[in-house]
DNA sequence: TTCCTTGCAAACGATTTGCATTGGA
DNA sequence: TCCAATGCAAATCGTTTGCAAGGAA
């Protein structure tokens, strides 16, 4: 059993690319955020370029380290990929934007697999993934 | 029961904005499409100057005849409202980021809509909508 | 006449890229 | 040493807005 960081960079050594100290933040920030976070709010947190961290999500999300979500306002939101944070779902904050997990529960999310295999049954089409993103009102804006 | 367009008109006439040939158009364009459309893809069917686009797209969202659906690579794209289009999901192709309506069964639909209640049951969280989102690869992309 | 709407061009915000420099294996 | 990575500034892309002209009630 290896740590996220030795993963991240096996991956990263297989595509021949570095696993550099701005390329570190940028994982570390990700693996404690509780939402997809974009490159703004990443900026604010870590003292490093925004083109240097914009080239960074980049280079982790073709590597497939993280994972793009695209939220309100043509902002992209960056959280690690599946394979490192798990499966989960989004509650997205219609007012504020804000998006959080939510890790569902096992016998709810074989329920949902099931569901999207019923759905797309019918259609010609290989399902690869799905994401349930619930809409709603989140605490603060009540 | 009146048509579409009468029940637009009404929204708009309720918000005190006029329902012009160039709304009329993008309505139009979006009722017959089988999938949200962004301002550039109207843009190519429709003639029109691409800023009425999107101040047309901007006051449609407004009265809620239009409901935003933010997809790849920061471009957003619009559909009708659930009230004038019925309630589906979409099938999103990761390769060429097409995105495509699917009507779900009713009865499916209704485990879908107990299940997002069970998910959502224990957060704090008002839900308000849900959205499943089918990631995968569409025909031509095979 | 009175507002709403349109078109054009300029402004904007998020993201990307060219290029010279730095840094790690 | 050598090529990937970085930083800055300029460029791009999707989208918004100011302002003057056009249109409907």
């Amino acid at each position: 059993m290896q740590t996220l960081d030795q993963q991240v960079a096996q991956r990263l050594a297989a595509s021949g690319v570095r696993y550099t100290s701005g390329r570190r933040a940028v994982v570390k920030a990700l693996t404690s955020a509780d939402g997809p976070r974009s490159a703004q709010e990443l900026f604010d947190e870590l003292d490093l370029p925004l083109s240097s961290l914009y080239r960074s999500l980049a280079v982790l999300e073709e590597s497939e380290v993280l994972t793009p979500h695209h939220g309100t306002r043509g902002v992209t939101r960056y959280e690690l990929a599946e394979w490192a944070a798990g499966h989960h779902h989004h509650v997205v904050c219609g007012s504020c934007g804000t998006v959080d997990d939510v890790h569902v529960d096992p016998a709810l999310e074989a329920e949902l697999e099931r569901l999207v295999a019923a759905i797309t049954d019918s259609l010609s089409f290989q399902p690869t993934g799905h994401a349930l993103e619930v809409e709603g009102r989140c605490d603060a804006c009540r």
